[in-house]
DNA sequence: ATCCAAGAGTTGAATAATTCCAGATTAGAT
DNA sequence: ATCTAATCTGGAATTATTCAACTCTTGGAT
């Protein structure tokens, strides 16, 4: 059941070729922007529309199959594990994105310590730093992996 | 010591107009987009080049007498209040941001449960929700304030 | 099985935010 | 006062994303 057209029917949504093979490309990699999931699906479908990958990417989204990140200075990210609340490590020099689960127990970091007026209903925590790659002297030239 | 010219000169940086026009705009609004910035720098000088409002803020950021944010979705914003790690609460509706000073106690936030080899320097945390006037019905066409 | 209308995809252009570049200007050290 | 690296100007270029009009396809109804 974690099929990609069981899991577009169960969300209502028409199973097509492009729809499926942008879920296969989402449960292969965990973070990946807009390009690569462009690039990845041509590779399987031969041709598809950098309209319609952006379409499919936003319907998943909303349908709660995908979820979008938008780390400061990198493009928008998509991942596959959606609905928990997770968060993100990212690295300021290569972009590379790893999952945390929710810091520190459960609740705490849903508390502000002064919520001005509004109604929250999400909190979102990104650690920056190095990754290990990034960490050491590398060979110049050398850039880190997929963001 | 807080004016512009003495926190210019106070990081080793040129006093400029554009600097000091930024500067006085920064100190005016707690959040603003570059748009908003250049309007309001030509208010004061006349006409200064979109480039140079882009040059300044990010001096401006390096310097660390600024703070650059990046809520997933609205252009960069930038605050005066840097150095302290504070947090922010965004509307998801208007785009309202608000500051929050850094969440329950100092450093749980901190620390994330896993690390995956990286070395972290900074946690940031946003809060998503509806800010006091997008909570309630609004006569249609109304939108919220400056984001 | 076949039909068809809402939903999905295609193509091509437009927009928004930001950055690059090459030359002219200027703040502030000597 | 002079010099020079830092800064600013103007214009064009990129990158990521969205809009719009038309065509094709999926999946329920016949």
């Amino acid at each position: 059941m974690d099929e990609p057209g069981a899991l577009l029917r169960s969300a209502g949504l028409r199973v097509t070729s492009p729809r499926v093979a942008v879920l296969e490309v989402l449960a292969e990699v965990r973070h990946v922007g807009t390009d690569t999931v462009v690039r990845a699906v041509r590779d399987r479908l031969g041709s598809v529309s950098t309209q319609a990958i952006y379409d499919v990417l936003a319907v998943l989204v909303r349908a709660g199959l995908a979820r979008r990140i938008e780390p400061a200075g990198l493009p928008a990210l998509y991942e596959r594990r959606a609905g928990d609340n997770h968060h993100h490590i990212v690295c300021r020099s290569c972009g590379a994105v790893e999952d945390v689960d929710c810091a520190v127990g459960a609740a705490p970091c849903l508390e502000p310590s002064a919520a001005a007026g509004f109604v929250l209903d999400e909190a979102e925590v990104t650690w920056w730093g190095f990754c290990a790659a990034c960490q050491n002297p590398r060979p110049p030239g050398t850039t880190g992996g997929e963001p």
